[in-house]
DNA sequence: GCCCACTGTTGACGGGTTGTCAATAGAGCC
DNA sequence: GGCTCTATTGACAACCCGTCAACAGTGGGC
């Protein structure tokens, strides 16, 4: 009879599942909210889950939080190959477009991400931050092609890092403050970024 | 009799006195760790002092947080001195000098400073790092002569702002990762502010 | 010198949070 | 249908935070 049909009260995941299921609510919450706001307790709530499942994961909330800063940092691969033709302008310009691409389509998890700061910042993640800014410096100076440059190569990725700097700003300007519309935010972008490469260092070790 | 003489348990202090001795030492530890490794329960037994007492002057742990933020958020007064003659590039390599010559001249405070990172995603953070930083945007547009500008004014302030930022970056890279040297810094910011002056924000406005 | 009022300070309480772990119950397999 | 494996649960202990009534320094009035 149907009244004595047991529906079972939890379905039983793959672990990769559950893990990915937890992970994208934590995405969602983080985004929302700052760190100390989002519990576990309503963590578990929202993914339809017990408390403990979340520790059995991840261990503790705070490498859950590692987890979804971690993945955001590091997403999309874009090819390089698509972008490698052109002048450096066009390089360039086409580049930061797909930066503020990825950007637009992930608003939360970015703005959560450069402004998980306050006073005595996390180490955890500035060192996750840390590592993502090399890469994209990496990639940076891939699709601009001075990936094999020598001479001030140290400076040069300095430089690029300080000017990450004022890429976040200048998203957040865009889309908190909404000073900047996206074409001025790119416009602002390229030609600094142009003025580094072509101007400031050209200049700075002769090339 | 000296035995009998009763040592107070505890001095009573003024309340500004007792509030400079807890801020003091929040300040201390918050620089240590992040805002959730310290609990209030530390923070009372370093400043020996019962609990409920930091909630009595600040309210609550957050607050007394953001005290310790708006704190470390007063900047050194840069000396605001007539700079109005010379080219613009003039003013503009004057003005970033006088920048880095007091950083480096408050070296311990500027870092102190800066290393709250980005604005916080928590309101009450990031409205006072937004003080801060017109305070700053003001000062720049001040000695490069570009106050009384109206056209596309508060794009301008936005790009500066965004300009911050890699102003912060790059003397971190200065100091702390010594991967630029002073000169090196100088030639970048001055490069990359007169791009947004004379050249991303003066085509953008035809001016 | 003594007492008293003022108020800086304490400490226990209630509600909420986090990590642990033994017990439980889906679900695939024979 | 039963058995095993393990994903999942839920209660537990420890901790953390804000509140508030009660306590006790301390300076002023006499």
């Amino acid at each position: 009879m149907s009244s004595t049909e047991s529906a079972p009260r939890w379905r039983r995941l793959e672990p990769d599942e559950r893990r990915a299921q937890i992970l994208a609510c934590a995405r969602r919450l983080f985004g929302e909210r700052h760190y100390e706001a989002v519990s576990t307790t309503e963590l578990a709530r929202e993914s339809g889950v017990a408390r403990g499942l979340i520790n059995h994961y991840f261990g503790t909330k705070r490498e859950l939080y590692l987890e979804v800063v971690r993945e955001l940092m590091f997403i999309p691969e874009f090819t390089v190959e698509q972008l490698a033709h052109g002048t450096i302008e066009q390089r360039v310009a086409a580049s930061l477009d797909r930066f503020l691409a990825v950007i637009e389509r992930n608003r939360a998890m970015w703005l959560a991400t450069i402004s998980t700061g306050g006073y005595g910042r996390d180490p955890d993640v500035e060192q996750i931050m840390q590592e993502a800014d090399e890469i994209a410096v990496d990639r940076m100076l891939e699709t601009v092609g001075l990936n094999h440059i020598t001479a001030g190569r140290e400076e040069l990725r300095a430089m690029i890092r300080s000017y990450s700097g004022m890429a976040k700003a200048a998203t957040r300007e865009w889309l908190v403050r909404r000073s900047l519309t996206r074409e001025q935010v790119h416009t602002l972008l390229c030609g600094t970024l142009l003025t580094i490469i072509t101007g400031v260092h050209a200049d700075m070790f002769n090339q």
